[in-house]
DNA sequence: TAGATTGTTAATCGATTAACAATC
DNA sequence: TAGATTGTTAATCGATTAACAATC
């Protein structure tokens, strides 16, 4: 399947160009013109011809001998990803993993703009967290009015993760990005992204063994 | 390739272990006594012949027509993954994304025990995150000697990721779980677990189009 | 018994890797 | 020019899904 020419690009490949994109904008930083997919490789420890398979899903065209454009490779990536256009989201959950959300700098590099944290325990309220507001929850619906965020976070204890999604998509939300380990069960218009630290650590006891 | 008379599992696999564990966790609490590969894809949103497969891998044996013992197959993926037994970690980075790490209670409930976190930061040394202490980064050398940490959990800048990286494997490290969004270059006897929260932006705002 | 569910083997699907012509 | 690197097509590999016999 064809989108704007270009053909829709594996989930792998997906999660894999964020990293592509940090090395480059380290390359940039660093007045580096071109680079290739060899190098690329060898500086994520990948395999280069996957280097060059996941690139050309972004529509990029490198020279032979030469590789790719930094500056435009970082657009080409940026752009395939959205990332070149702001995106607004809200944060409901202003316990310790929200707070170093609000606090990542990578979201606002990568366009997403968390403009405003909700929760309901009193001594958080009014409160700011890394300059942004904290809310009331009850509060969400009219400020979703101002902000009109697609995205909302999702870092609330799974106990009431469900009823805490069902809110933000009745105040309009689009996608949940859901760090709290409960499945969801939402209209299926809504994109859910299910971010799992234990996956992580289940990897890691499996490669340590014994 | 079999280890104990059990197949070595995908990747994909051990990954979703931990959410299984989560709702059987679940039902263990309800007094739930038995579970189908029906029930679990259901809540889930995955489908059985998944989730049978899935459980497979782990060693554990069902009825036909009943499913799995609750508690049976708790201790047959606790086991699998390693998580019946207790391991030790220190965190080295104590920002908020270190203080969240260190706040969460499924790490505990998983065997992992957070000993110490470390930093460089005159004002961080001495104080206490969610109860454990925090060390100049000086200091891990000999704490490691106390502790005897198998895994190092790393929420430093990218900057210092790999000088921070290296003093924790010269204190007897085994395995890193990496938060920082840059490339380890370590000896292949380490395990590398490499969590990047751009990964999973990535998903979201490809789905979320436009 | 009847039938829902397990466990295994085979088929399919999709991602990675290999091969190689094109090209700067 | 010579040769390193790109981009594409084909082959391989591994995970998911389908089919179905076994069984409680």
């Amino acid at each position: 399947m064809k989108v704007n020419g270009l053909k829709k690009a594996p989930l792998p490949t997906v999660r894999r160009l964020p990293a592509y994109l940090h090395l480059l904008q380290d390359a940039f930083r660093r007045m580096q013109i071109s680079i290739s997919a060899t190098d690329i490789a060898e500086a994520l420890h990948l395999e280069s011809i996957q280097v060059r398979k996941d690139l050309s899903y972004t529509g990029i065209v490198g020279k032979p001998r030469i590789g790719y454009q930094v500056k435009e490779l970082i657009d080409s990536i940026s752009g395939f990803l959205g990332w070149n256009r702001q995106s607004c989201a809200v944060l409901v959950g202003a316990g310790s993993l929200g707070a170093a959300l609000m606090g990542f700098n990578g979201f606002s590099r990568h366009g997403l703009q968390i403009t405003a944290a909700f929760d309901v325990a009193p001594d958080k309220i009014g409160q700011t967290l890394h300059g942004r507001p904290v809310f009331h929850l009850e509060e969400l619906q009219e400020q979703q009015k101002l902000f009109g965020a697609r995205i909302g976070i999702l870092t609330v204890p799974p106990a009431v993760a469900q009823q805490t999604a069902e809110k933000l998509v009745a105040t309009g939300i689009e996608a949940i990005w859901n760090f709290s380990p409960a499945t969801l069960t939402l209209p299926e218009q809504i994109t859910v992204q299910q971010e799992d630290l234990s996956a992580g650590l289940a990897v890691l006891t499996m490669q340590l063994g014994q």
